[in-house]
DNA sequence: GCCTCCATGTAATTGGTTACATGATTCT
DNA sequence: AGAATCATGTAACCAATTACATGGAGGC
């Protein structure tokens, strides 16, 4: 077992696992795609930590399909670990935002260039949350799973747009 | 020169370090206040960088002072370097965001503790906006940099209530 | 004299990305 | 036959945190 500590990228596979059993290529196309706002993992990142989670009991490794194909499906001891991840500790990372950072400095250039920086990250908010509203328009959650989904997503829409407002807000403060 | 790329902690440093020369001790401390919110750095991963900066000729350190004070300036070369950074790139870092993956496997614990969750995030928000906003209501940006900041609290503030609404309805979702 | 804060640095380790490397299956 | 996709893994490197290590200056 030699259970060692679980990072986050850990709780997230078992997290993701708990809902079916997935192999690690499986798991890497999740993160490019559903997971893609949300925490992100390249594949050289996750296929050793698949290895150490089923070392420590975390997940087993069912028989090796086709191409050599891997499924690992969540343990109770997996799920465990997810319940105390998820129940009794709290996130406490202090996100690391560039946008915002380099807002603090834009003191620096000219104000036309300052300008047109927050109306390029308004743009991009903008693209961004046409894309959650369209998703949102004909998502109607059924399962335990698909509200969680739906509840992630409407974070999405209302940072976004909270997000396109002060973008349009701080390109008028450097109006000439 | 040797011009290595620079990192974003460097450009970080350049963009503190044009407003006014500082030690690594003083930018330490900013990130550890002003820039708590936006950015994160420690004194370890502080001061290789500054001799990384000066060894490529974007800082100058002047005379060390008491108790062996290394007080950096930017160069001419370093303000172009942040210039070009602020105005001919993007940034294009997926943000990670440990509060909604959670979120996304809520779905795996009992309603009350997934509601307990959401609740504690509303609380944690409310409690930053309050902060944010006894900042907002006394301050009145007279220069370009105060400018800036205002700029970025801003963003504090639209996004931290946008982000308590948000956990306020999400723990509604909940609701037995 | 002792405590706190100022001040700098390195070493060890973890987390994450890019690059390297290989091979099977399916589609055209 | 060739291309795209499925599928896994390792090596090298960069970014970031934690722990280790040292010493000066000022206040009590």
């Amino acid at each position: 077992m030699s259970s060692e500590a679980v990072s986050i990228l850990g709780h997230a596979l078992l997290g993701l696992l708990a809902g079916r059993p997935m192999s690690g290529y499986d798991l890497t196309r999740t993160f490019d795609g559903t997971l893609h706002f949300v925490w992100s993992a390249k594949h050289a990142q996750i296929y050793p930590e698949l290895s150490r989670l089923a070392r420590d009991g975390y997940l087993i490794q069912g028989a090796t399909g086709a191409r050599g194909r891997k499924v690992y499906a969540i343990t109770p001891s997996g799920s465990e670990e997810l319940r105390r991840w998820l129940v009794e500790t709290s996130p406490d990372r202090s996100p690391r935002n560039e946008v915002l950072l380099r807002a603090f400095f834009m003191w620096s250039v000219p104000a036309q260039d300052a300008r047109a920086y927050f109306e390029e990250r308004e743009r991009v908010a903008r693209d961004a949350l046409a894309q959650f509203e369209s998703i949102a328009a004909t998502f109607e959650p059924k399962t335990p799973e698909e509200l969680a989904f739906r509840i992630a997503l409407e974070s999405g829409l209302r940072l976004t747009r909270a997000a396109a407002e002060w973008a349009q807000w701080a390109a008028e403060q450097y109006r000439a």
